[in-house]
DNA sequence: CATAAATAGTTAACATGCAAACTATTGTTG
DNA sequence: CAACAATAGTTTGCATGTTAACTATTTATG
């Protein structure tokens, strides 16, 4: 049983997914970016060593062709450069221009809002609670999808 | 702050939905089917009374453009008829086909594993937790989503 | 060292979602 | 009843994601 629950569980995560999705490409559009280029942007932001395009594969568990155009896109708006870097010349180093340094504000105001919505009404212990059951179902999916072949990327990366 | 938290959250339900959904193509891969289609046809089976498109639009969430390519490719293979209602004529009503029913019990196992794989120890009782939490993250988003303009479709039924 | 395997990125083809603009039909209202 | 509004579906164009197959480079190995 609980199949109903789950899939309620399924369309929640649907509706949040979609729904902060719109609110980012909202608050970026001035800007002139999408939501899958400001989620580079904004990770860009906190990172102090030098950045690869492996890097945010994994650390913002996409593929490889979906990091790959949203930096070109960047690179195109003058937002970041991609340099190759020297010591391994198939990899490129990110590095993010004055453009992305003046527009972080907003970026990061666009995120802060969208988070403080989801938070609303709800305390920082259910928070907790949340993120350690989310985290398990997470993984059973993750687990899952390695034991099948579930064909390309898995985050089995913890 | 819980902003970390609230992104974490973000990557949850992503990685849910993504291995979810992989789940369900790989294994709806055999009957030609993809998870759109299998969203759909999951949901038809359960139908008891006649259902036309807009139905579907209302009770899956999804676009209207987005079903009715959906239900265009599930007719060209033949696992749906849809017919001119005769009282409104706008609208379709969605039949299912004999093939569609032969494969309803694979389709529904499919479904099942996913949703037995997603509950893996997890009681009931945090699964009840975690839907009225979620319930309302989601809501959180539904109305703000619909107090900005957020153009298009918002889930404002309830 | 030469060849084989692994790694970083790109390209191409496709799946799935959305919004906007359209057609066709039905309902409403002065 | 005529004109306007609302509703059901479709088409188009785009955003974002994926896998598979490719190139180029680096590492590993017999």
């Amino acid at each position: 049983m609980a199949e109903t629950g789950i899939k309620d569980i399924w369309n929640y995560a649907h509706n949040i997914i979609r729904s902060s999705r719109q609110m980012v490409n909202e608050g970026l559009r001035s800007l002139g970016l999408g939501s899958s280029e400001g989620n580079i942007l904004l990770h860009l932001f906190t990172q102090e060593h030098e950045v690869r395009q492996e890097d945010i594969v994994e650390d913002l568990d996409l593929s490889k062709p979906a990091v790959s155009r949203a930096l070109k896109s960047l690179e195109l708006k003058g937002f970041v450069k991609r340099n190759k870097d020297s010591s391994d010349r198939r990899a490129s180093r990110i590095l993010l221009t004055d453009k992305a340094v003046q527009i972080r504000p907003k970026v990061e105001s666009v995120y802060n809002e969208v988070y403080s919505i989801a938070a609303q009404g709800v305390s920082g212990e259910e928070v907790a609670f949340f993120i350690n059951l989310f985290s398990r179902v997470s993984d059973n999916f993750s687990q899952a999808c390695s034991a099948m072949k579930c064909t390309g990327r898995q985050n089995n990366d913890q």
